[in-house]
DNA sequence: GCATTAACGAAAT
DNA sequence: ATTTCGTTAATGC
């Protein structure tokens, strides 16, 4: 894989959502990054490890999740190509979450020491990855709400919107369609409900036209009800620079 | 392995 | 009183 394809879908991202110079760009596109293959369902960084690199998404889907003693798994947050889902371990390096990939993936690893010398090289850089750090923040808010107060099909619906949106930034949207590659097990996991209910609410949405989720897409057929399901305000996705 | 549904009961609204 | 949800179990893919 060409190395500007590695870096490609980080730089869209940072483009659109922070407004990236071109000096920054030729910095990315010279992070020494080693890549590596994994299958679906595959451990990346596991709770309580000790990191030494943070992991970019090249391709593929991941997921950050805990499982607490009774075996039981939340799924934190859902993470697509361009996206840097351990950046914390920079600072905070023994790992307090299991990052797995969700689909077959293209990992790109970079080093912390190399990491940590571009943020002293580069201040704006730096603020851009602080700021990163920060909607990932916003979005686990967003998270504990949704999980926390939503009814089960204003949840399913509001995972699929943000899921969304964010693909959009880099281009991985087609039409009223896009990936959501997680069975209804996952769905369950990430939502606080059981498979079972999962496909019920599935099946609801499906009954009353709002989407169609099939084999790991969804497909909007509704709209203006979808976001009126989900409660959805995008603001905390902070998806345009500073205002 | 994964999706789907029924049946039942408990809990929430 | 109705809806939401978990459990169990069965069925089909």
């Amino acid at each position: 894989m060409p190395s500007d394809a590695i870096r490609a879908a980080l730089i869209s991202r940072l483009r659109v959502s922070s407004g990236i110079s071109e000096d920054d760009v030729k910095e990315i596109e010279a992070l020494p990054i080693s890549v590596r293959q994994f299958p679906a369902e595959t451990p990346v960084v596991r709770d309580g490890e000790r990191a030494t690199d943070c992991c970019l998404i090249v391709d593929g889907f991941c997921v950050r999740s805990k499982t607490i003693s009774s075996g039981k798994r939340q799924i934190l947050s859902i993470h697509i190509p361009g996206e840097i889902p351990d950046l914390m371990s920079l600072f905070l390096h023994v790992m307090d979450h299991d990052l797995t990939t969700l689909t077959p993936c293209t990992l790109g690893f970079i080093n912390h020491e190399t990491l940590r010398k571009l943020h002293h090289r580069r201040v704006t850089l730096a603020e851009m990855f602080w700021r990163d750090t920060l909607i990932d923040a916003a979005m686990f808010r967003e998270w504990i709400v949704n999980v926390g107060q939503r009814p089960a099909p204003a949840r399913l619906a509001h995972v699929m919107i943000e899921l969304r949106e964010r693909l959009r930034l880099i281009d991985r949207v087609d039409g009223s369609s896009f990936e959501m590659p997680l069975t209804q097990e996952q769905i369950g996991e990430a939502l606080g409900i059981t498979a079972v209910h999962a496909n019920r609410v599935i099946k609801q949405l499906r009954q009353d036209g709002i989407v169609e989720f099939h084999r790991g897409r969804v497909t909007v057929l509704d709209e203006p009800k979808l976001l009126e399901l989900a409660d959805f305000d995008g603001r905390y996705l902070h998806q345009s620079p500073t205002l």
